[in-house]
DNA sequence: GCCTAGGTCCCGTAT
DNA sequence: ATACGGGGCCTAGGC
């Protein structure tokens, strides 16, 4: 169907496919009008929209990583043909969302049976970078020993608590890359957290362990008295 | 080009269409592998590819608005046949990144010509709710006086900085949706350092403007002496 | 080029 | 359902 389709049966080669949990594009002159968390507005242009069987939609331009326009999994998608020209409307609730894709004309519509069991792998992750810290906490500094991942405080969870080799508490904030200020702030409160329930001869350090660190972050962290030590993912 | 086509025929089509600034999209069983900034391996399925002329790859499974794979825009793409399998591979510098996209079989290749001159309008952005409170600055508080937005400290740029009734400092830090304890440590870091940069006679007031705000995040307001007003970015 | 913060962020996990 | 933090986040705007 690659030719100046004729709009019925666009219209139902769009439901057929989505009927039958295919993954469906459409290509052509749209206009796209987006509300819910936000709205927006698209005048006409080419693109391709995806529709995806777990209820996706994705508005492509020529231009850019991300979608113009979307509508997340879990949407439900309706085809209408109003005055020959097809319209998309895709929508869910909480929050309530609408998508609604106007075709002025189509170039190509195309069906695609998807199945895929694989698994992404991904590698140099946070998760890589504390197996590397709890494989080897001398990384870190010599004498540290992890005690515990995911250790709860009243402004979240700590990514690695454990000991410095003076018996101070240490709290371990891990950035798999180069860190900002906002990482900072972060580290921060868990330090905070950790000293309000600790008893109050205890020393709480806080190390912010990332490959490299902005200069603003640096200052925030001399500021408030916490540390950096610079690590990578991998090895 | 749509029922199994020639291997040949399927490059020159990729080829050609990315020659001449096309869109152009590639379904199919294929691995991917991914290296740069992290590394990550795909086994075999069925995915559509999209190939865009400003140099962005997708990799879209059956689910999910994220591409399993990508690349950002500013990538080349080759397109290579090896043993009458083809191979597409993205690749950038700075950082240096990779993505191989390597095909068993391909059901369909498609070409679009693609012009897209309108551009997206968003309501209900942060942008609004700024401009809302410029406006009328007693919906934050009443006697409020906006004294410049973007206003800048060592810790970065105040959203909007004023002063209230009394003649105290205010600091506005907004948020077009719920915050978090991250908005927190935002609002916390411009009031102290604009409490560091005032004479210390001066009163500096944080208000976190937000439609609404988590209790954690709402108890480190407390904490830290700082105030929350309720307000949409829309009217 | 790096830094900083916004985003209809999406996404997974835990509560 | 909401909350919280990670992400190869991407993207825009400054410097």
């Amino acid at each position: 169907m690659d030719a100046t389709p004729d709009p019925v049966a666009v219209r139902d080669t769009v439901q057929t496919g989505l009927d039958a949990g295919e993954l469906v594009t459409v290509f052509g002159r749209c206009r796209v009008e987006y509300d819910g968390r936000a709205s927006s507005t698209l005048g006409p242009g080419d693109r391709l929209l995806v529709l995806k069987p777990d209820g996706t939609a994705l508005v492509h331009t020529d231009e850019g990583h991300q979608p113009v326009n979307w509508q997340p999994p879990g949407c439900e998608h309706e085809v209408r043909l109003s005055d020959g020209t097809l319209r998309i409307h895709s929508s869910r609730t909480t929050p309530e969302e609408t998508l609604d894709v106007c075709f002025e004309t189509v170039t190509a519509v195309n069906r695609y049976a998807v199945t895929d069991d694989s698994e992404l792998s991904v590698s140099g992750t946070e998760a890589d970078l504390r197996e590397r810290v709890l494989e080897s906490p001398s990384l870190v500094e010599s004498g540290f020993e992890p005690r515990a991942t995911e250790r709860e405080t009243a402004a979240g969870a700590i990514d690695i608590y454990g000991v410095d080799e003076r018996g101070n508490a240490v709290v371990v904030e891990l950035k798999r890359r180069r860190v900002g200020p906002d990482a900072v702030g972060q580290l921060d409160r868990y330090v905070t957290a950790l000293r309000r329930e600790s008893h109050d001869e205890t020393t709480v350090r806080g190390l912010l362990v990332a490959p490299s660190v902005t200069d603003r972050a640096s200052e925030l962290l001399a500021d408030r008295g916490l540390e950096f030590v610079a690590l990578e993912p991998h090895s």
